[in-house]
DNA sequence: TGCCAGGCCGGGT
DNA sequence: ACCCGGCATGGC
């Protein structure tokens, strides 16, 4: 398959998919710093229970680098209990505060100048945050053009034939920044409809559902086989 | 009831 | 370089 395929095949899934959905007015936060604290708190969790734990800290006033910074741990860990895994994300949280605190004088303008390349591995340092989660920062949070792959999007392309079950991350992620303009507002709006169509059909347990929107993506020939392309 | 959710880490091969 | 258990709440 030749690049000018993949790019066309990109193309076609985003605009099956925004035909479908509609834009997603991607992420659901009202400020960066809450972007980034919910990016850490959804790791493998349902965003309904985020939002209870970010609505309790909300509800104290403790959405800001300072306050995440004053509070205890465990009053910490006790206030995001909804969002599951509490102890481990409290530590986290409190990792990317110190980080933040000690590289950037607690002022995340001053991270997000940052260049991209450069902020990127930095945040891979602290413990808690993994690729996911740094990208999702770097794009959501800070509107740098970088693509972020998940779960939903892992088994999409599989399911699609565009990767292989066992492609890691960069691999992914390369697929769409070597084949797409580098374009924050377009990514910001590909990955959340990745994930809007994982809720509500890529089910890990039901591949072979009938309304996928791109159960049409046949407009080319699959690398493994000649098989017409699958839904889902 | 069991399985899943917008991962990540650390220890074991 | 992989592989796996642990982490924890809430919804279907």
């Amino acid at each position: 398959m030749s690049l000018q395929d993949k790019s066309k095949i990109l193309k076609t899934i985003y605009r099956r998919l925004y035909q479908a959905f509609g834009a997603q007015n991607w992420w659901p936060g009202e400020t960066p710093f809450e972007v980034i604290i919910g990016a850490i708190l959804t790791q493998n969790t349902s965003w309904i229970n985020v939002e209870k734990a970010i609505g309790n800290l909300k509800k104290e006033n403790l959405l800001s680098p300072r306050a995440l910074k004053d509070i205890p741990l465990e009053k910490l860990a006790d206030k995001i209990r909804h969002s599951g895994y509490f102890n481990q994300k409290a530590k986290k949280l409190k990792a990317f505060i110190d980080f933040l605190f000690s590289n950037y004088c607690g002022n995340l303008e001053k991270m997000f100048s940052k260049e991209m390349h450069l902020l990127r591995p930095q945040l891979l340092e602290i413990k808690g945050i993994g690729n996911e989660t740094a990208d999702s920062i770097l794009l959501y949070a800070a509107d740098k053009p970088i693509f972020v792959i998940d779960a939903y999007t892992q088994r999409i392309l599989f399911r699609q034939q565009l990767i292989s079950e066992k492609a890691d991350y960069e691999e992914i992620q390369q697929l769409f920044m070597q084949n797409l303009p580098l374009d924050s507002e377009l990514f910001n709006e590909f990955h959340a409809l990745f994930v809007r169509l994982g809720k509500e059909i890529c089910k890990k347990r039901k591949p072979e559902c009938r309304r996928c929107p791109l159960k049409k993506v046949t407009s080319y020939q699959s690398p493994v086989n000649n098989e017409e392309k699958i839904c889902l």
